[in-house]
DNA sequence: CTGAAAGCGCTTACAG
DNA sequence: CTGAAAGCGCTTACAG
């Protein structure tokens, strides 16, 4: 138990912090001092029928003056379910990572629960999910992309110990519940949009690697060509294998610069995210080619850096007010009940925002 | 007590969650399922001397096996502090307001602190203190900037409850200890730098507000001009009150739009922030101006976005990391003792991160 | 209408 | 070396 990822705050038992020795800490201080039983006040306190009326003031009255507040923490030990919630992001830096977790959190405050947002890294270790079972959290949520194995793992322990679960954004363990983006869904709006302008070659930015979000996009990719009549391997050009990546932006300038001086470019880039969009299309546009007359790119997530180039950035937006809505009702609608036998997936339908930087195929492509 | 911020989670008492009937939920059960008193369970997890190590081997294992986790409410209860510390941030959208807060996040975990995160909204209820307080967390920190008034309240109500308390970023409350950037250090950095390089002409973007953040640059901008023997409201332009905001991007296009129309421009332009600067910049190059050569532009924050434009934005950065480690030292060194009768204050030091958009003032403005 | 007692899940003196 | 008992701060039957 010696955690080293959670070692314990203060190694041996202290004696209380030092405080005014007027600030009251427990109901039975407070029921010496307004004159009544700790039955009495726990009885106002949980508004409970048949008190006297004045008996409601006096308590109610002398809590204000004091700012006495009963432990939580005692609260629970007698009963109540903790109204504590796990969650576990993959990271602080993803905005749409962080802002999924802003928009759960309120929702999760508003109805009444706290929640404990910890950073689960890669190669994290288990106390992670040790401290939030300690904390008799009622739920716990994921947020983000996780390695499949080790939250395959969390997740079949949780279902052990009964505790409700949801991973938000697709991860491909099959055993969890989820609700994520329709990414192949995304998919199929950004060729639909794209396949209606003429281009009929296309260029991927960046939509590579062992995540079930990439192959998600692929997949869905893969099917709106398909539909077309269009085959993958024919349309689709990808030089990711060619260079490392080193942060988004650059990454996306130093694509941008290999598509320049390929012969046969395709007419369209379909980008992993708005950063790497941002970045190829700036590196083009400083190359002499122009957006979108010589070529199209989508971004995806829609973030607010797509407002501020020229032409704005066309991105699949992910709806995250509605998936963490969708995310919050799921979580408090498994709070007490028994967990169901097979996991759900609930897909979120993304929004294409159509802004300048996709505009119609050049001629040359067209006609090839 | 019937709150409307923090909601009971559920109304009443319910029966525990279903559960399979083998999850083990208390020592009582574990002692019984491994052999031994609740005594000695404990005393193997508290790592205590004098047990047979056959004993302890036996316990560990069952632990193991069976992932129980000893009731953090009720260890809490016994004795032990709740290792809790609550983060009131002032939304989950400022960059740098969520740096600090991930980055000091790490910090406590590592030291084996739950952090409560909560935002905390302008016109926000004394319910979110008194959630706090109820969890006994053993200090609470305010990141971001919050009205001096309500904050100062929220302050005094700690400190009479004998809870430490930090504002990180200075929000103008006397009472509250604070660490916070040196933002009149910032501007003397801007200063030195835009003066060495000629300048002689500031346009302000954006830098003013009711806030006390503002108030230290302006007043750090006046120190740093009357240094050089400069005369604040003769070097110094704004125009932030011509118009109403929208998003710092658009509103630094908008700043721009109207200072280039203007006679006697000024030649350098200090933005409150990265994104109002990238507008700014973007819209001066669109009307035909270049950077630097008809004008310098200087951000803050020092984001990822000042690396998104060409040329790159000079920008003051906060040093986050520096900020946050101060914070948890501090923090976590006033945790178990008395409050200090005055509140201290720790300045962090910038570091202005020079790039393409400063560069030599223009011939027209240094002759004039 | 109000109070004394039991018990939630722990830890630690105190016995054996 | 191990166990029975007391008590942390609550809430709720159960008496009065």
């Amino acid at each position: 138990m010696a955690g080293d990822a959670f070692p314990q705050a203060q190694p041996n038992f202290v004696s209380r912090s030092p405080k005014p020795p007027d600030v009251i800490r427990s109901t039975a201080e407070f029921a010496r001092y307004v004159g009544f039983s700790r039955s009495v006040v726990s009885r106002v306190i949980n508004q409970q029928p048949g008190l006297r009326k004045a008996t409601i003031e006096r308590v109610t009255r002398a809590m204000a003056e004091t700012g006495f507040t009963p432990n939580a923490h005692a609260v629970h030990l007698r009963g109540k379910p903790s109204a504590m919630i796990g969650l576990c992001v993959e990271n602080f830096i993803t905005p749409s990572g962080v802002s999924k977790l802003a928009e759960l959190q309120e929702l999760l405050a508003a109805r009444g629960y706290t929640t404990l947002i910890e950073v689960d890294r890669p190669g994290g270790s288990r106390k992670l999910i040790e401290h939030f079972l300690a904390l008799r959290v009622q739920a716990i949520a994921f947020i983000g992309h996780f390695d499949p194995a080790v939250l395959g793992e969390r997740i079949a322990w949780l279902r052990r110990n009964g505790v409700p679960n949801l991973v938000v954004d697709h991860s491909g363990c099959a055993e969890a519940p989820t609700v994520t983006l329709d990414r192949a869904g995304a998919m199929e709006q950004v060729v639909a949009h794209l396949h209606g302008l003429g281009h009929r070659q296309f260029g991927l930015l960046g939509i590579s690697g062992a995540f079930q979000t990439v192959a998600d996009r692929i997949e869905g990719l893969r099917a709106a060509l398909a539909k077309r009549r269009m085959d993958f391997d024919r349309c689709v050009r990808a030089l990711d294998h060619l260079h490392a990546r080193a942060g988004h932006f650059e990454y996306g300038r130093t694509l941008a610069r290999e598509f320049a001086r390929l012969r046969g470019r395709p007419t369209a880039f379909i980008a992993v995210n708005d950063e790497t969009a941002v970045g190829a299309l700036l590196e083009f546009q400083s190359l002499g080619l122009s957006v979108p007359r010589d070529l199209s790119i989508v971004g995806f997530n829609n973030q607010t850096i797509c407002q501020m180039t020229r032409p704005q950035v066309t991105s699949s937006d992910q709806q995250i007010e509605r998936t963490a809505r969708v995310a919050a009702d799921l979580l408090i609608s498994a709070l007490g009940r028994p967990l169901p036998r097979t996991p759900t997936m609930r897909l979120i339908e993304p929004q294409l925002v159509v802004r300048g930087s996709t505009g119609p195929a050049p001629r040359r492509a067209v006609r090839r």
